[in-house]
DNA sequence: GTTTATTACTTACTTTTGGTAAGTCAAAGA
DNA sequence: TCTTTGACTTACCAAAAGTAAGTAATAAAC
């Protein structure tokens, strides 16, 4: 089987880094989130509602998280294809870790621009 | 002056996006992380202290936080140089954020390795 | 008094990662 | 027979990150 996955080897042994790269990559979280607003989705629907991934993307993020346990993969064997995604108990676990960050985000986003206008001004 | 920086322009409106680029980058928070734990550090000491990051790397990740405000630069004027970096509180009020995701790393990462084995096999 | 060490970076170059657009597969419907 | 449909691959290109060498300025060592 030819490996479609990313490279984590390295880092085995640093339980940071090895968490870190594994959701902070750049389109995991994202993804997460999406499939927490709903039961299950398609590819297609989760394809349209994060509107700015590139369908191969969306393909390796999901393979990843899949192989992590953090998202269930179902097949109808329909033509054509339907495939359905939701995420497991383990991602649901973690969800609520993730929505602290947007929170976060949220509130302070605002600041954070303002600062980086004044960085910028130099 | 020159853009060493990070490109945001794109996400501007989607907030989620907008932290994701921000601190789910594949450094920001790592350096904040090990920031968190000292009271200041130098550059020279982040580097080791990380390990794996390269120079170009921290240097590029530290001027994206301190434009963002969440990390203070103080540089002194001697020969050779030095240059203290330490969080500033709305870092510290995100610390908590990321901690808990390290711990929630810890506590799943053996049943995630274990899954992707099992994924692996087919 | 020329070389070396020191620190926080840059710069040029290479590798890796991600994006784009087109192609594939298999059946059903026009 | 040709098109459509959905979930992907594949080939190719652009952007991000890694590597290694260089820079600057001074003091200490030889």
């Amino acid at each position: 089987m030819e490996n479609n996955l990313r490279k984590f080897s390295e880092v085995d042994n640093c339980p940071v880094r090895n968490v870190l790269d594994r959701i902070g990559d750049k389109w995991s979280m994202l993804v997460l989130l999406v499939l927490g607003e709903s039961e299950t989705l398609r590819f297609g629907e989760l394809h349209k509602s994060i509107g700015t991934i590139s369908q191969k993307m969306l393909t390796v993020t999901l393979k990843t998280l899949e192989a992590d346990g953090l998202v269930k993969r179902t097949i109808y064997p329909q033509i054509p294809p339907r495939v359905e995604y939701e995420l497991t108990e383990r991602a649901e676990s973690l969800l609520p870790l993730i929505h602290n960050l947007v929170d976060w985000a949220e509130k302070n986003m605002g600041d954070i621009k303002q600062a980086r206008m004044n960085y910028a001004m130099g």
